[in-house]
DNA sequence: AATATAATTTAGTTTAACCTAAAAAAATAT
DNA sequence: ATATTTTTTTAGGTTAAACTAAATTATATT
């Protein structure tokens, strides 16, 4: 009945992010991913089964429950929105805004985030092209893959990053790979993967680094 | 150092509302407005007088530092800006937007301030009639006084509240008497002080208790 | 001035969220 | 199948911010 606690949500969150539907999370790794250790997450996974967000029995790891599942999602959601806001509204850059909606994100009230909703006119995508769950927790699927999958000698366009680090996101910035831009993957060096493309009618040379963490949308032409 | 946990922040805020500039400040006062016991408040006064925020000695009461100022007048800065958006931006009611900013005024970013600053133009009055310090803590004055204080047969512009309560701003909406509206002060009843108005060509009574939390400008004419 | 009342501080608990070190269970390698 | 390594849990400790109850200091009353 209580609200969650800021560590309570944050915890359900990366509990959200690391499952993949398949095994429990081992609390080692939501441990890693909130930079804490698995002492601590173990005490908190046993408050969360207790409060129904998941199921926990000892050793073998967690899985989240349908109610840990929509809270999560109305939480990434409120990052999300934060998020846009931030860029579309205040002007800050897409490298700097993560670190602020980590923290308005846990701010409560229902009706602010609706008037927030409101006020941005529904997007559906955030500045780094993850889809904002609506009240509902329904989201548009993007379905998308990652650069380095691409097969040279086709078209794309860049629609997402799977990682969200300001250095990485900078970088992008720099080389003018941003979300929308279209591009050609040329080809991909065997040696040691990176990958030759072609953007805004020059030719440039990415990273195997940079182009895993790219996500793009193959397109005719 | 470090920077303040949000209990240390509603502290500073407290202390910076209840000062007057004549005597400290007694924990039992502290205690009060923040609903807590007086002997947490000896606690953390400690702490915020080894950081320098306030002087304190014992059985003396508490006195903000020019520092401790600085601090509470950033804290205030920022939830009048956000009530501000949240109003004119978002469209809640001013009634609503206490316990909401009271929430974003901890979160912790220079850079978002200045943006939203900027994006809301540089208001200088936050929507309950209060003054939006600039970023060097500066404030316009606003010179008003407490309706319950004029004389009868005058006219005035209400200009701000006293209290800030969702029932007490709910009731004055109702009433019309929201920030802006020009009043006549007819007479003042001697039996239980209730003052006797004209707001748009109407005739109108208000308790004693209204007029003590608002403040109005008077006017010639 | 002595006493009663009120305000304040001290001492000792509680809770949430973290930690380290040691024990126990599971997974992996020989 | 046994031994080794890794993962997870338990046990016990720390810190911030609250609390209650008792002791102390200040203020007010007679």
């Amino acid at each position: 009945m209580h609200a969650l606690s800021i560590s309570e949500e944050n915890y359900l969150k990366a509990i959200f992010h690391l499952y993949t539907g398949e095994e429990g999370i081992g609390t080692n790794a939501i441990a890693h991913h909130l930079h804490t250790k698995a002492a601590s997450v173990t005490e908190m996974v046993k408050k969360l089964a207790e409060k129904k967000l998941l199921t926990y029995e000892k050793y073998q790891g967690v899985i989240p429950t349908r109610k840990g599942f929509t809270t999560a999602l109305a939480i990434i959601r409120k990052h999300r929105l934060w998020e846009y806001f931030l860029v579309e509204k205040l002007k800050l850059s897409w490298d700097e805004v993560h670190d602020i909606a980590e923290q308005l994100e846990h701010i409560k009230s229902d009706k602010l985030i609706e008037k927030l909703d409101r006020f941005l006119d529904f997007p559906k995508l955030d500045p780094h092209g993850d889809p904002i769950p609506d009240k509902a927790g329904k989201m548009c699927v993007t379905k998308c893959c990652c650069m380095s999958e691409i097969k040279p000698n086709s078209n794309a366009k860049i629609t997402g990053v799977k990682n969200h680090s300001p250095a990485f996101l900078k970088h992008l910035e720099k080389m003018h790979l941003t979300i929308g831009k279209t591009i050609k993957i040329v080809e991909r060096n065997d040696f040691d993967q990176s990958v030759q493309l072609v953007l805004n009618h020059e030719t440039m040379h990415i990273s195997k680094e940079i182009a895993e963490n790219l996500l793009v949308h193959k397109i005719k032409r």
